[in-house]
DNA sequence: GGGTATACCTACCAATCGTTAGGGAGATGT
DNA sequence: ACATCTCCCTAACGATTGGTAGGTATACCC
């Protein structure tokens, strides 16, 4: 071990039992630079070199920490998902038991945004990243995905039925506009959309 | 040679030579593949090799239509939104003179998504995988992608100036909605995003 | 001070990446 | 018939990938 490396490591270890002990372990800045990496370069550009770079250390010694680089990618994306799901979901039960569909639909729209800017490496990794992960990586991380997109189709269903959203409008296209990706069923999607962003609508 | 290899080849000669004799030459198929694995796998895993099983060919053979593999890619990218852009400008186009900004926005929303679906695999390699490549490629993309983008960004003034969308939204946040990525300015955003989606909002 | 963990290192592995060199087979023009 | 062009092939290259093996230095417990 050279000196400078010593001292880096002398100077971390201090810092770490000075300060908040359980935010900044080695394993939460392995996920943050994945996360950073997932979110501004991609699934296959986040190299284990890479995220490694990023902590300031080598690669082999991520396997220390983690078993394999999907383990990595798999957690960051199900932390993005997870963190604005339970910032909607606080949202929401923090509302008056009065309130309207719309002002559930309005807040949870809020919650979800702005946790998506406060947690936005994690949050946009999930979103952003999602459609390129492996197919077998994708389909584990479509579990927690799921979760939230659910309370998203319910609220939109609310809404619909309390007659804020035409009726003969997809509510997936209402939802796609917020969470992106998913798959394009029909051309029909076209026309909600405009009519959704600019379109007649009642109460 | 084998045998079955001279068979698909003259095979495929023939069937060029009898029908659309521009659409479907070899240079045009390994854009064709690209453009599928952009969209649904991204760019890293867009190999030269993936795309030259998809065409039914050698990764090498590539290289005789193309001189890289980012050649292929920014073409595809390219094509991808100048096909909307043309789609949204005669769309406008061949809008009466006396439309007004919503309907201009309207029409061009509506034939932007639906363009968009129809040469879906170039749009969407467009839209889904630029924000991944390599820094240099995505420097000579962003040409044509200003160019398009500069379109909404004149639609959503004049509609913004005819009071359509509320004066304190700001427009990036409009265009955000349609066309997906960017960098995220503030939080701002966040309650414009509400807003647009249920907001008030006047004629 | 000895023993056990912890956290990192170097050095390598097989696989895969984009790309190139050189050659072979069919079509075309003369 | 011969040369030429087009299109594709095989085989390899250097670089880079995720991952492993084995060693080293620090920190903490007894």
């Amino acid at each position: 071990m050279t000196i400078s490396q010593a001292v880096a490591r002398t100077a971390k270890a201090s810092a770490a039992k000075s300060e908040a002990s359980d935010q900044n372990g080695g394993a939460r800045q392995i996920l943050n630079a994945t996360a950073w990496l997932l979110r501004h370069r991609g699934y296959e550009a986040t190299t284990t070199r890479a995220i490694a770079e990023r902590v300031g250390i080598k690669a082999g010694s991520i396997y220390h920490h983690f078993p394999s680089k999907d383990t990595i990618v798999e957690r960051v994306i199900n932390e993005g998902v997870l963190v604005v799901n339970k910032a909607v979901t606080s949202a929401l039960d923090a509302l008056p038991n009065k309130a309207t569909p719309r002002d559930r639909l309005q807040a949870a729209i809020k919650a979800h945004l702005l946790s998506s800017l406060e947690h936005s490496d994690y949050t946009s990794a999930s979103i952003r990243a999602f459609a390129f992960l492996p197919p077998e990586l994708r389909r584990t991380c479509r579990v927690e995905r799921r979760r939230y997109e659910d309370i998203w189709q319910q609220l939109m269903r609310d809404a619909s039925e309390a007659g804020y959203i035409p009726k003969d409008v997809s509510l997936d296209a209402a939802r796609l506009m917020l969470l992106g990706a998913g798959r394009v069923p029909i051309d029909k999607i076209a026309t909600d959309f405009a009519q959704i962003a600019f379109g007649a609508r009642r109460a």
